[in-house]
DNA sequence: AAAGTTAGTGTAATCGTAACACTTAGGCAA
DNA sequence: TTGCCTAAGTGTTACGATTACACTAACTTT
């Protein structure tokens, strides 16, 4: 090993987040353009700073974006080919500056959930354009970004049947048990029978059912529910 | 941001390995100590290379480690508190020459399987000690590593649930219908019914049944069995 | 008032899981 | 050689979970 070629081609590590929510019945996720218009769409991130974890480097991009805190958030994974493009075009701007090979970027990926309605995009110091676009009709995204995004679909279907909680933190804080059968259905990718689902909803007891209808349906309205935090159940329960 | 700051203190980032094995009974794992003799012990690990993305270098640490190629090998997570220690004494060792300010460590944490009997440790270029330890009675260990280890621990037994693959890359070629049992008890920490567990290894219909059994033992020999490749079965199976 | 739409509800069949005990084959010691 | 020790090997029953399936109720629109 050469040290000296080992420390001065230091890689940058940055984080990068996708961020989830569930809205007019489709799985959304949220992504950015940094500068022209004609750029591909890209995943939020931002480089780590040397006095911050990495949990709190995704937690500040999450804020800086947009404005929230407390957002549910997880590590998925890094992801750091040798081939990886630029992930901040800042370094691009540095590294031709100083005429300096440049140096690989490293990313860890986290992914997100953000409640429907709490968030109104708009552009920021990061971020010209940022908008909510449905998972399932994506155009190509900015570097290894795709790859990074359908991993965290992959990983949020799989924690979806296991963690129930992550469902409520997809859903508004008043919910009918139609939304909440239909975020499955759309995240998992299939049809699930309305009776056996509302039997184990019931069996799990962590709705609590309120006294409020909807309004102005054309159909019969239906109930609304909210979720009893205090009696979640984390494992293998769909 | 400052550009400047962020780049003249660029991390490192390193690869470090929770190397699991299991033998005579127990579920052991590969540590090594890199220096002195009173050196606490460490996962195997080191600094990614410029040329390598962050799989090549974990498979890179478990060659140079053991000799051995084609292991299984998949990434946890990434750790990297700012006030991680340093993961590589070549390190503080450049820094002290240079009187730089230190540098943070990132680290990939990955874990892999070695079958038993395939490796006998030795020292080497990065470690001057390397030995099989049992997991339930590990000292502490240097830097984050209990919490590496600790996690990739979790992680193994959630997989082994998921993925009978796994349980047959701790096994030698040929095993007994206990040890693949024992196996599973030691790492899920709990007993299993032997009748129950023998017939769900026979709906899976995994295994290839030899014309051997166990010769020397004090009681009726057991036959033995292979593992059929072309069988896996990998979701939900325990 | 009729048609359209979604809410809301129970039962029977099937499958998977869990609990449980005795006979057999070999080594070893008296 | 006999008896003892040890782990191998083998089915059945009870229970719980999952699946499949169809009608009535409430509200809006035409």
């Amino acid at each position: 090993m050469t040290l000296q070629k080992s420390n001065s081609l230091n890689p940058h590590v940055s984080v990068d987040c996708v961020i989830f929510g569930f809205d007019k019945g489709q799985l959304q996720v949220l992504l950015i353009k940094r500068g022209g218009k004609d750029e591909a769409l890209a995943l939020p991130g931002d480089l780590i700073r040397d006095d911050e974890n990495l949990d709190e480097a995704a937690s500040r991009v999450l804020y800086e974006l947009t404005g929230l805190r407390n957002i549910f958030l997880e590590q998925l994974r890094a992801f750091g080919d040798p081939e990886r493009l630029e992930a901040n075009s800042d370094i691009q701007w540095l590294n031709s500056v100083r005429e300096e090979p440049q140096a690989r970027v490293i990313t860890i990926a986290y992914y997100a959930i953000v409640k429907p309605g709490k968030l109104h995009p708009k552009p920021s110091s990061f971020a010209s354009e940022v908008k909510w676009m449905p998972v399932l009709e994506l155009p190509m995204l900015a570097f290894d970004h795709s790859v990074i995004l359908s991993q965290a679909l992959h990983h949020l279907a799989a924690s979806l049947k296991k963690e129930p909680l992550l469902a409520f933190e997809m859903l508004p804080r008043k919910f009918t048990l139609r939304q909440i059968q239909k975020l499955y259905e759309e995240v998992l990718n299939k049809n699930i029978d309305k009776r056996n689902f509302r039997k184990k909803l019931q069996t799990a007891g962590m709705l609590i059912p309120l006294d409020e209808k909807e309004v102005g349906v054309s159909h019969k309205p239906a109930r609304f529910y909210q979720f009893d935090k205090k009696k979640i159940k984390t494992k293998g329960w769909l």
